[in-house]
Formats: C-alpha cells, sequence, structure tokens
DNA sequence: GGGGAATGTGTACGGTGTACGCTACGGCGA
DNA sequence: TCGCCGTAGCGTACACCGTACACATTCCCC
C-alpha cells in the first residue's frame, strides 16, 4: 500500500506531491476508484484524498468538477465493445445494444450522471456512429435511423437506472428486495394485475427481462425499418 | 402578493408563521413552485423561503429531504392521465406511452431525480396496474407483460432525460443548440455517417423521433406478443 | 548557478442538509 | 376567565460541499 500510494515514500519529507506525478489520467483513475468501490460519492475532496494530494490540485487539470465528470463518463463510454459485424444486421443491433447495456450496468454510478450532460463526447459520437453503420446494413437511414438508435440507447438508460436503483442497497437495508411481499400485500381488489405479477415485477430490472424487452424492441425497428422515413 | 405569501398580512408583527398554516400538501406546492418556475434548483432554504419559513420547520412534516423529493415525484406521476379503454389495445398502449411521456417533459426536473429512487410510490403502482391491463387484453402476461411494461417505461424516462437535458441551456448558452454544426465539422472520413445524419442527429429528443421509436416498440410487442413467456 | 514558469497547497467563503434545544401559540380543563 | 402544556415553528451550529485566490515549492532551461 505504501507503494500503490506512493507519496510518503517518494518524498516523505515534504507533504507535498513530487511534481509532474498528476495526470489528468491519473486523477480520472482516483475519481474512478472513488466512485468504483463502496459507490462513494464523487467529490473533489475525496478525489483528491485518494490521491493524496490537495483538493485544489486538481483545479489544474479541470476546470471544474463538471468537467471532470464528463471526461469520465466519456471514458467510461469508450469501454463498449463494438464487436465485429455479422451478416446478421438484426443480431448485429442486438450486440450492440447488449455491450452498450453491460458498460452501463457496470458503472451504475454513471447512468444518473449522464443524464445531466447534454453534449457527447467524442466516444458517444463514435457509438452513435457504430449504430448507424448497422442500421444502415438494415437499410435504414436519416430521421429512422436516428430514432432507433436514439430508442436503443434510451431505453438502455432507462432500464439500467431503474437496475441500479433496485439493485443498490440504498436507504440502508434495501426495502427494494423486500419489493415482491409488498406488491404481494397490496388490496388485491384495487391492484389485481399488480400482485399477480408481484414476482416478474419484483424482478423489474433483471436481465432475462431484458433480453426479452430488447427483443421487442429490435424486432420493432426489423420489421418497421424505414417506413415513413424520409431517404437522404 | 401580499395576500398569496400571507405572513405578513396575517401576523405582521412576530415573524413566525400562524400555528397550522403549514402542512405537507403546502410544502409541496412550494417545492413545485421552486423547482418548476425558472428551474430553481431543490433546496430546503429555498422551499422555506418560498414559504417565509424556517428550513427546519419542513422538518416537521418530512423527515429528510429525500422525503419530501419522494413524495414531490409520486405526486407528479399521479398527474398521467391514463385515458378510458378503446377497442385497440395497441393503440391504447401508445396513448398510455405518450401520457407518461407528456408528464415526464412537464416536470423535466423530475426525469433525472425518478432514477435515484428504486422503491416506486403509489401512484406508479398504480400505472403499472393500468399498463398490465393493457397488455392483458393483448394476450400478454407475466414475465413477458412486465418487460413490455418496463420497456415501455424505461424508454420514456431514458428519452425524456435526453431530450430535457437537450433543451436546457445549460452551462449558459446552451452548446446543446448548436449539436448540428459541431456534428456536421467532425472528421468525414472516421464518422461519415454521423455527418451525413447530424439533422436528425440535433433533433435527438424531437416528438416526431419519438413517434418513430414509440411505433417500434410498439409494434415489437405487439407482433412478439407473449412468445417465449411462461404463463402464470 | 540562477531566473522564471509551472505545479501543488493553505486558507477562506458562501452554499448545502440537518441535529438540537428553545420559544411562543392555541386548545384544553378548572 | 385563567393557567397549563403539547407541539408547531424557529435560531443556532456543525460538518461537508465546490472553488477563488494568493502563496510556496520545484523543475527546466539558459
Amino acid at each position: 500500500m505504501t507503494v500503490e500510494h506512493g507519496r510518503e515514500v517518494e518524498s516523505a519529507g515534504t507533504g507535498r506531491r513530487r511534481r509532474g506525478s498528476l495526470t489528468r489520467e491519473a486523477i480520472l483513475d482516483a475519481a474512478e476508484r472513488v466512485v468504483g468501490a463502496g459507490g462513494g460519492e464523487l467529490t473533489v475532496r475525496a478525489v483528491a484524498a485518494e490521491l493524496e494530494a490537495s483538493p485544489m490540485a486538481l483545479y489544474r487539470y479541470f476546470g471544474t468538477k463538471d468537467e471532470l465528470l464528463e471526461a469520465l463518463l466519456d471514458r467510461v463510454l469508450g469501454r463498449v465493445r463494438t464487436g465485429p459485424e455479422s451478416a446478421d444486421w438484426v443480431e448485429d443491433l442486438r450486440a450492440f445494444a447488449r455491450a452498450h447495456r453491460e458498460v452501463l450496468a457496470a458503472h451504475p454510478w454513471a447512468v444518473t450522471a449522464l443524464f445531466a450532460h447534454a453534449v457527447p463526447g467524442l466516444n458517444a459520437v463514435q457509438l452513435g456512429e457504430v449504430a448507424l453503420a448497422i442500421l444502415a446494413r438494415g437499410g435504414i437511414h436519416g430521421e429512422a435511423a436516428v430514432a432507433a438508435f436514439s430508442a436503443v440507447v434510451a431505453m438502455n438508460y432507462g432500464w439500467c437506472a431503474f437496475a441500479s436503483a433496485r439493485d443498490t442497497p440504498s436507504t440502508a437495508g434495501g426495502p427494494a428486495s423486500d419489493l415482491a411481499p409488498a406488491l404481494a400485500a397490496l388490496p388485491v381488489e384495487h391492484f389485481p394485475l399488480t400482485v399477480a405479477a408481484a414476482g416478474p415485477l419484483a424482478r423489474y430490472g433483471a436481465p432475462e427481462q431484458y433480453e426479452l424487452a430488447l427483443d421487442r424492441l429490435v424486432a420493432g425497428i426489423a420489421e418497421r425499418g424505414d417506413l415513413s422515413s424520409p431517404r437522404p
């Protein structure tokens, strides 16, 4: 540990970080460590502590906390593995969606944060390009392609937000895990269907259900194709 | 104004609110006023100021700011107008989704907030019941129904989050409105499709595109129906 | 070796949510 | 009518947040 966090080793006396030992990458690493393990909240002070640096040191590299967050988000989005294309564009679209979802699911903290940022980073643009390429192979272009792409991404975001919200044991003890009995205990005369489907409802973010949902959406996209779409 | 905010009229001398003039409803009203007009941020102090009360006064009615937010969100969700059912369950499903989306679009601040709360309020459950009823009329039950419902809701959330993020002139000046030229200015050799679709992409949250996306999703749900779904 | 730019830090300010104890109001029994 | 007392509303205070600003240090280059 004294090797990893090397301040007290490399320059034990001064209590000051070595010049140049701080980089945007190092800061992003620290930020991810903070926010990743244990679900700690992303605060400038926490990241600085992780680096054993002063909070203000970060401001040499990121003008603002928001800017740091933005960089962090685009970095995460860069992890989406867009596989090689196959002969079946529909299956490729599904694979794209799954890969996207996997990354979001692996970084639950990123999901909510991604909403606040209207301006997509470069990696987000890159993902869009890949998706548009897949859709183009299905003969879908222009407005319809953008709508289809947006639909997939929107569903993934919404889905992961719910799923991670459900899975986090937030509010100390996780009432979400007790959701099934809570639903089943509702007055049957008012919520008959909810009570009947309490089981599946309690697993509302589960992967099997995601497969079903994705299947529906992709089927709709494939079937409707570029109907009512102006070709560019 | 001196009539609406009645403290200085009703009990001018003391600078203290009349006993019993504070209620959960009044607080929620104030909170909505704060967060609604001008997009002010929801802070306990701001709500208290709106009520001309002390911040701490609110804590008699809501244990925590989060609890207040939760109540506010469920109240908003209660505004979804679930129309009468028609003969066409598919059209009803579309109408449900549109109504849900409209409410979210009308309360952009609620969208991001709704993600953090895993436990659905009563109104959320009520919406689920309505959606399950529509799907049941299409012969869709159990896991498939939950997946379909979740898909619609997830897409709505994701969609509205993007749309509102794009439409808010955040970061002072709204670079989002300049998104089209920014996309068009990308290197064509790396992002040919993105550049070609810059126009539609810049309108990525627009209502016309939502109709296209919703159409795809609903088509998929209607077509696939309860395939691969265990009946309860 | 010495100067100067670049890097990391300390201090401080205005904001947040909220714990704790007090004040004063208004309905109650006498 | 009077006084009591539960409680609604309040004031103060604390820990934490993002970050402006001026300062100390360090390294590079001449």
